[in-house]
DNA sequence: CTCGCCACAATGTGATCACAATATGCTCGT
DNA sequence: ACGAGCATATTGTGATCACATTGTGGCGAG
């Protein structure tokens, strides 16, 4: 896991929060392993208190699961809850990208063709994490446009949900299946086109399910 | 508040989180109140130790909101967040009632029925807290026979937003306003009929949404 | 009388301890 | 050699303490 930077005093539980959700989003934690309260924190190099505290925030955000003998895991993949979590993207993420759309200045925009730069980039060379990460980053940079008090967040609910799964499929089935859907997405940007734009983020997951789809769940308990 | 049973020892955080949970949802929390860790504590006669977990929690599931100043309230209502409300439970809902649809056995059957007379009931006597009380427990008790590890925690989420809001407006105009839409809902799972019953709790969400949104959305602060 | 400052009270957060429940590894019996 | 039973280690949870920060009331200066 790795703290990529110095914990801050001031908001040692967000700075917790933020470090295992990044984690989780780029799939460091594998379905299934289970996670250890004191093992995170000396891993952090803080007490077990705050991470008692972001890992029940991740609990509650249905990133991870608490199992019935109170242990904290990954929750475990299967193709019901795959199917769910698309379906919920699908229906959340084309009605939040257009609520984005009006808010998208030119800054934002740019930065949103850098993403998907980065995103070819990853794809091309193969790169696993880079890919998820700078695809997680590409949607959500888009999405935050929203000025959305509910959409957002229960959409950001759903990628961490998928985050570690999608991780370990890419890891498994390498970067090849994998295409840019955010072509399309851009240019409706570009045009102002929120039809355009819902149909482009719908298709964008759409692809991604059938892709997770015919890559046979795995048990999660898999390393 | 008053707890309504004895706390549980063995579960004593889940015990919290569901005094608080059941609270809101009455509306026995006026939006824009601030909510203090040592005095729902003290209130409900437990250390200030699992009233933090279960606030975190809520917080977490957006039914409470942390303010910049790390107090803890109801978050207020505006009128863009109800409308963003209004449209989740719209995109949501109809499909989970779909899901449920098939697992509807007899005996939930029964229940949503003997529900649905609380529910008239309450609004035939202008029992503003009864009402919205059956009212959740109606619509819960539809999505929650659909085994859904995705789609029931958002539209829970959802509820436990509009929950104090819908009260403080139901004292507000009374339940005059309301009518039962639930009629056609119940019809149309006897029927089996899934595009009946999406359009049952489409048009029950509207309604309310209607409703709601004609009473002018108070400061949030008041009392 | 009003406004600004200051002391005090109260709050959330992090740390540490104690404990019950659970998992784990070993030993002993067959 | 293998499996059941038990002792030990580990885990999450609740309680309590210490502290920095923030809100609040009162006092005094203008």
């Amino acid at each position: 896991m790795a703290p990529s930077r110095e914990p801050d005093r001031p908001h040692l539980n967000r700075w917790v929060y933020e470090q295992l959700r990044d984690a989780l989003v780029t799939g460091h934690f594998v379905p299934g392993r289970s996670i250890t309260l004191r093992g995170v924190a000396e891993e952090l190099g803080v007490s077990p208190m705050p991470v008692r505290e972001a890992l029940r925030q991740l609990v509650a955000e249905r990133a991870l699961e608490m199992q019935g003998n109170r242990r904290i895991a990954v929750p475990a993949m299967s193709a019901t809850r795959l199917e769910e979590l698309a379906r919920a993207r699908s229906l959340l993420e084309p009605e939040l990208a257009v609520r984005a759309l009006p808010h998208v200045d030119m800054a934002r925009l740019e930065r949103l063709k850098s993403l998907d730069r980065a995103v070819d980039a990853a794809l091309a060379q193969g790169a696993a994490e880079a890919y998820v990460r700078a695809n997680y980053e590409f949607h959500m940079g888009l999405y935050r446009a929203a000025p959305s008090q509910v959409l957002l967040p229960l959409v950001e609910s759903l990628w961490l949900q998928v985050g570690p799964f999608l991780r370990l499929i890419v890891g498994r089935l390498g970067t090849a299946s994998f295409v840019d859907r955010h072509r399309a997405a851009l240019r409706a940007i570009e045009a102002g086109d929120s039809d355009r734009l819902r149909e482009a983020i719908a298709a964008d997951i759409a692809d991604g399910a059938a892709i997770l789809r015919a890559a046979e769940v795995p048990q999660g308990r898999a390393a």
